[in-house]
DNA sequence: TGTACATCAGTGAACGCGCGTTCACTGATGTAC
DNA sequence: TGTACATCAGTGAACGCGCGTTCACTGATGTAC
């Protein structure tokens, strides 16, 4: 039985978490058209002038939310890193099953998350968080040789295909449910870069 | 100099096409956020109800210039095939260079043309348009092996890691006007994937 | 322990904005005779 | 060749909607004494 006649407390504890929750589950139900100020402080009980108050504007409170999603994606990706064997190609693996597990549960989120224009670059948090995330990439790549160049090309190979393939699987262009065959596998798509362990 | 007290005739003469560049080009200077009816018709020079009225509204519009876009997409990748040395990689080579000057010089029609929710999927030009860009990708690999499955694995892979590097330069991820080093080339990346002639 | 006061998080009403849609209409075009 | 009429592309005014922002305010909290 819920509480009847419970004063709602002016202050409101951790509007902060709130916003940032309800923004997060604002985009994965509506996607990114769903996420505004007003909806927001809806869904988080308070009046719909507080998220602009708390935050510096919309800019403020999506500056907040993509803190927050590199954070969880850099998490899951990590998650699965270390669910994988310890040998160089299976944490590749893992990486690329977190990046792919991330995309797939915060599709809207993970449209918008790189995309600098969404935030205040000088936000220390949201730089710092994004280190985080762009670091699993380097650290996942550095055990492998770079025969076409420095160790960024290899990178950059590796997350251009992830996020292509998370893209198309986003607009239905793949589509894994769809299929007769055998599902196409990202690891798969990974293997075809042929990296191999240095030493 | 321009005429004077011209008579702007009730009939426009061909709307359609009119909205449809008008439409592209508000895209290519504001973003997905500028293409509105109202914005349409005020560049077309018509009422703002007239988009409404000759297409079924905005999503009407939508298909029609992301129908555009398509057949934009394809003559471009066509173009530089046609201009590449006539065997299988260096044609390749050619179709990614068309799709990377599609994407940077259509930007936010890059961006949306993928995504089927931004039309009405029964209309038929849309579809034979969506068509003659993907056939051009399914023409290109097709000289290829394809060690790793069928030939749309190698189509998935090539189309993947051009999709996934032109979102990372539009989003300001992969700068290439911005580095100390030589700019990362598309067609490095693509021989990665070590595509082998068929015979 | 109690009182006065400063701080500031959140309120609620109001504002103006641009949007897509609707609809009775106007006037140019094309066709039937 | 001329007339009557049907068609229909585009008009313009009106509508309601949700949005971000602003601002005087309220009331809870915390601190100084």
């Amino acid at each position: 039985m819920t509480k009847q006649n419970e004063q709602k407390p002016h202050h409101h504890g951790d509007l902060s978490e709130a916003l940032i929750e309800a923004g997060i589950s604002l985009l994965n139900e509506g996607g990114v058209d769903a996420l505004t100020l007003r909806k927001c402080a809806a869904r988080a009980g308070v009046s719909h002038a507080a998220p602009a108050h708390h935050f510096k504007g919309l800019k403020g409170l999506m500056t907040a939310i993509i803190t927050r999603g590199f954070l969880l994606f850099a998490d899951e990706m990590n998650v699965n890193i270390a669910a994988a064997h310890d040998d160089p190609k299976s944490r590749l693996h893992g990486c690329c099953i977190g990046y792919l597990k991330f995309s797939r549960e915060n599709s809207a989120l993970a449209s918008i998350i790189f995309d600098k224009t969404n935030c205040y670059n000088d936000d220390e948090k949201w730089n710092t968080a994004a280190d985080s995330a762009y670091q699993v990439l380097i650290d996942i790549c550095a055990p492998f040789n770079h025969p076409y160049g420095d160790a960024e090309i290899t990178q950059i190979a590796v997350w251009t295909m992830l996020e292509g393939y998370v893209n198309f699987e986003r607009k239905g262009v793949i589509n894994n449910s769809d299929r007769n065959r055998k599902p196409l596998d990202i690891n798969l798509l990974i293997d075809m870069l042929k990296l191999e362990i240095a030493g």
